[in-house]
DNA sequence: GCCAATAATCATCAACTGATGAATAAATCC
DNA sequence: GGATTTATTCATCAGTTGATGATTATTGGC
């Protein structure tokens, strides 16, 4: 079991090799170690050793470590942002004047929890990520805006359109709420499936899909909407 | 600069010495180091050198590294869970059958915004490590649970009361959008501060204490309460 | 067909990591 | 007041860590 020296060819590979390009494969590993454990529970030779290739050449592509998480948060992070423009963007158009903010909010949701729904690990793990860093105090606020920021202007952008002579600040409150639910749904921890015994289910992003867009789009109506007779200060 | 070979004391210390327990020292620190950078982002090195003891004895208190990560995050556990548990007895009692959503969300709420609004770095960083770990893929689930699903399942049975007949499903989702909520306020990442160009501040305690209940309850209403009639299907 | 650029492994480094057994000194027990 | 227990530092270990310069083999440009 202990050195079974496998002869590993050393030099570039030939073209006809038509191996999983080498880079790509290594953001996989790195992707699947740092949802799990986040950016210091994983050594570059465990992810080194998962992708099939020497420690090294991962410092040739990515320079260092965080070179290399930086990498993978990025990677998917503009396919995901690309297709919740898009969406918010046709649901806004098609919407005209009937908009609602549970409209917005859905068409904000669906590309991400769809992809989740796929049971496509990868993406999965990616989300994980997502939800860790967004829950990172030391470099998570900075990381997420840089990320993700243009697309959530985007959100509010539409969402004004949807509550008229809305506060500003009531809206990115409701926006702060809105991202933390996401993100724990995202982190997938099955506490849920533990504190209701296995009623609820972390990866039923059906049933989630169903419930969020209602649940979020209340919040922001009861907050946004200046109807001061509804408010009742209980005792 | 280099070893200012500072004459340490040996042996166990005077009783005069009347130094602040060393035990809580290592876990302020230790709180402190955890909450920034989780657990792998730490080294006891770190922990001790901050403690202004040696690594050693902080193995001879807690063991282990996880040992200790574990005493820190049950400490004030116990605490915050009791005042808790009291906050929303007292609220049901006094709201008698006048008992409503918000009320209740209020009351379970009003104790850690109160302890976070206090600016106390302590508990401040005791709560970004809450939502760390709740965000933890690998073990976030477990730790959380094993912790707090006493006081949640309180207020699950208070929040029953002012909901009646109820779905137990609509009713776990609904603290799991609250839960993500909550803690990603808890992580104080910045975030809002720099997307809304600095309208709103993580650390605005009485902003969130204002808002989050009647956001969270709205929510609860809206999938709790099933007048089917309301709900609209945006196209 | 030569030569620079590219893509990979190998061998190794200095620094760091969690942990532990031994030494030391005060407190407490009897 | 001697023996045991408790609380602390010291010295050190074996294993791990991120990183890098040297080496090797293939591709692509001219």
């Amino acid at each position: 079991m202990s050195t079974k020296r496998r002869k590993v060819r050393r030099g570039r590979p030939l073209k006809t090799d038509a191996a999983p390009d080498m880079r790509e494969r290594i953001l996989d590993a790195a992707e699947d170690h740092f949802s799990r454990h986040g950016f210091w529970g994983v050594t570059v030779r465990e992810v080194a050793q998962e992708a099939k290739v020497d420690t090294a050449l991962l410092h040739y592509y990515f320079n260092t470590k965080r070179g290399l998480f930086d990498a993978v948060f990025e990677r998917r992070a503009e396919i995901i942002n690309e297709e919740r423009i898009e969406s918010i963007d046709a649901y806004v158009k098609s919407a005209g004047s009937a908009i609602t903010v549970e409209g917005v909010i859905d068409a904000f949701l669906q590309p991400i929890l769809q992809r989740a729904a796929t049971g496509d690990q990868r993406w999965h793990n990616y989300f994980a990520l997502i939800a860790q860093v967004n829950n990172t105090p030391a470099w998570g606020g900075e990381t997420m805006g840089r990320t993700f920021d243009n697309v959530i202007h985007h959100l509010i952008d539409a969402l004004r359109k949807a509550l008229p002579d809305v506060s500003e600040e009531e809206l990115y409150w409701s926006y702060h709420f809105l991202s933390g639910a996401l993100t724990l749904t995202l982190s997938q921890t099955g506490r849920i499936d533990r504190l209701s015994e296995g009623l609820c289910k972390s990866s039923d992003f059906e049933a989630i899909g169903r419930r969020m867009a209602p649940f979020i789009a209340s919040g922001f109506e009861r907050l946004c909407k200046p109807q001061a007779a509804k408010r009742k200060k209980a005792t």
